[in-house]
DNA sequence: CCTTATTATCGTATATTTACGATTATTAGG
DNA sequence: CCTAATAATCGTAAATATACGATAATAAGG
């Protein structure tokens, strides 16, 4: 190694972004999941409503049962949420790990 | 307004989360626009590559160049990216305002 | 002008997503 | 057991996304 310094003819990136593989296809999976405006709403209920059962979130939605157990099952596939069973109906709760873990990436990357 | 102290059984929600309307459409199509693979290659080669031209991406993705330009269609509609004719040649850069706000933006939410 | 380089657009095929009604589990209560 | 309540799954239709080769558009160089 020299001792001359490094010097660079492009601009430097605004971070290391050393995402690759499985993290990547994680985070990329994340985007999609909330890339749809029932979700995100259904996000965003969840917010001030965390641990509500499913049927209130079909009620707050302009879609069919089917649908929004769909887009339920959507979120829980790509991390956003946590389904558990709470008696005939479900409790919905944000998947709060991933979703830290999404913001950590969304900070350092970019 | 009496002197009360409020209570709530409810959990208190992380955030205010007072996204509506437009705002909220707006996060939701760069969630969408970054939840393809490629896309979120394309923009993780320009964190390196800032400013670089259209065909050096073609080059370093697995697609057709019919592919990669649509792609790079969706990543300036949904907001990551700015495109400026460069003589023959198209240069890309990452929208590093519209990246900061959506930053800030998933900061604040949930 | 003609050619080359570069990129966008067109037409199209296939896959995925989104939505719905209908049906099927599953649980709790009587 | 039967019924009601709740939610998941099935089958399917329509829309959207993704990919490609072929073609068109644009700019630069000779």
């Amino acid at each position: 190694m020299t001792a001359t310094t490094k010097t660079f003819s492009h601009s430097e990136p605004c971070c290391t972004l050393d995402l690759t593989g499985p993290e990547q296809r994680r985070l990329v999976t994340m985007f999609n999941g909330l890339g749809n405006p029932s979700r995100f709403e259904i996000m965003k209920y969840l917010v001030t409503h965390n641990g509500c059962i499913t049927g209130e979130i079909v009620d707050i939605l302009p879609q069919a049962q089917a649908t929004v157990s769909q887009h339920l099952k959507v979120l829980e596939k790509t991390g956003w949420i946590i389904r558990s069973t709470k008696g005939a109906a479900t409790s919905v709760c944000l998947h709060e790990a991933n979703i830290n873990w999404f913001k950590e990436k969304v900070g350092e990357v970019f």
